[in-house]
DNA sequence: AACCCGAAGTGGTCTGACCAATCTTGCACT
DNA sequence: AGTGCAAGATTGGTCAGACCACTTCGGGTT
């Protein structure tokens, strides 16, 4: 009958209970490692797992030598554990990502098209030049400024939790594999045009242009993985 | 000048390749942790919060006496961390979520409209009835009705990915905050009305209906989270 | 005043032991 | 032979104490 809640279960309850109740706040200091464990009446080992799972949800951050602290909390800190799904997906799951992508993004570069400032827009634009750029390389430079490109659009809707997800669903691994399969289908001059096409309606702060070059954009990479998983995968 | 990378990260990294690898699959038992740790090399303690990390990311599960076991890697095990952002925002970052879930909720809506099943139907009109029949009771019930009933439509798109992040946008103690706060409102009725003009497009099979009946609902919860973060805080 | 260094504090790792839940084996009984 | 249960083996959970590695901070030197 007795309800057998584990010792390393109660210490992460008693932190995430001090955290919601303000005894410590983000950015904080906890007390000792033995501190905390001679208080909870735990062992040290037992804390220590505790704030393993704690410093893995994002919730907390361990400096060796220094002590633990509390992140900021911010959605950014407790997403980071989103990208194992990318990472991790394969298959039918990665249409799944997609779709979801396809309701977000489009809704985000809109809302972007409304709210960006003048400093997003340029980052945004040297962005999409330095894709431009290197058409012929494949390499991990192309990549990294696609996923730059579409996370400081996300990032301009001033919306901190939206770009956390949207990162969160934006593999590198994956763009790497779209990159590459479209320089096979011999596309990736279609991909620079949706992304002229999104920067174009940024500027023009036209939300629906906006939306609708998203949207083509998404259902682009879709249609390819489609494809890709009929035939190679 | 050496990269000194934890031993437990380390760990880590290699229980993650053993499953990227595919030497061992989802839902397959993992090696003791005794065994673990003397093959790579490590104490037990470190490998415990190694298999500690994994589990709290849901991508292993321990069971006392009978061994560690690889998850099902669904994107609901992934993403089950994912509710610890709910849990956890406060003011703005509320705000934030509930932006996403304008974007999300009517999508998915539609999508359900047009993809769900019969039985999908049955269970989303039984946990109606459940929520129209206690108007009075704030209890727990209710909230939970609630929360069913959305989840059970976005379950309908046939999307688990898009449900599991959906669920972990959706936080029970917001609920509840939400229908108290209606009811002092005395706007228990037009939550109502909202559900029952959600369940109508879906039974027409009306995408459109569909995806504007969420928009207002959404729309309707965020209007009362403003007023009650600038009135009440 | 600026710099350096060492002691104290704190997280990281290791060892070995014992407890608790589960699984396996094999004997006794029907 | 088949069944049921009990004892032992297996495996995760917890504890204790020790030592290592890094950070911090204050006293001493230049």
């Amino acid at each position: 009958m007795g309800e057998h809640t584990s010792v390393t279960r109660r210490a992460v309850d008693e932190v995430k209970a001090m955290i919601a109740s303000g005894r410590v706040g983000p950015g904080e200091r906890l007390p000792t490692e033995r501190d905390l464990s001679a208080r909870l009446g735990v062992s040290r080992s037992s804390m220590r797992e505790a704030i393993r799972a704690l410093t893995t949800l994002g919730v907390l951050e361990s400096r060796h030598g220094a002590g633990v602290y509390v992140t900021a909390l911010r959605p950014a800190d407790l997403l980071e554990t989103f990208s194992v799904l990318a990472e991790v997906s394969q298959g039918e799951t990665l249409l799944e990502v997609l779709q979801v992508r396809r309701m977000l993004e489009p809704a985000a570069t809109a809302l972007a098209a409304a709210r960006a400032s003048a400093e997003d827009l340029d980052r945004i634009g040297s962005l999409l030049e330095r894709m431009e750029d290197a058409p012929d390389t494949v390499c991990a430079d192309t990549v990294t400024a696609d996923l730059g490109f579409h996370q400081a659009i996300v990032a301009s809707t001033g919306n901190a939790t939206l770009a956390a997800i949207n990162d969160g669903l934006s593999s590198r691994t994956f763009n790497a594999r779209v990159w590459a399969g479209h320089r096979e289908a011999g596309l990736t001059a279609k991909l620079a045009e949706d992304h002229r096409r999104i920067h174009e309606a940024l500027l023009a702060r036209d939300p629906d242009a906006a939306r609708a070059a998203a949207t083509v954009h998404v259902l682009r990479v879709e249609r390819w993985l489609r494809a890709d998983l009929s035939g190679g995968g």
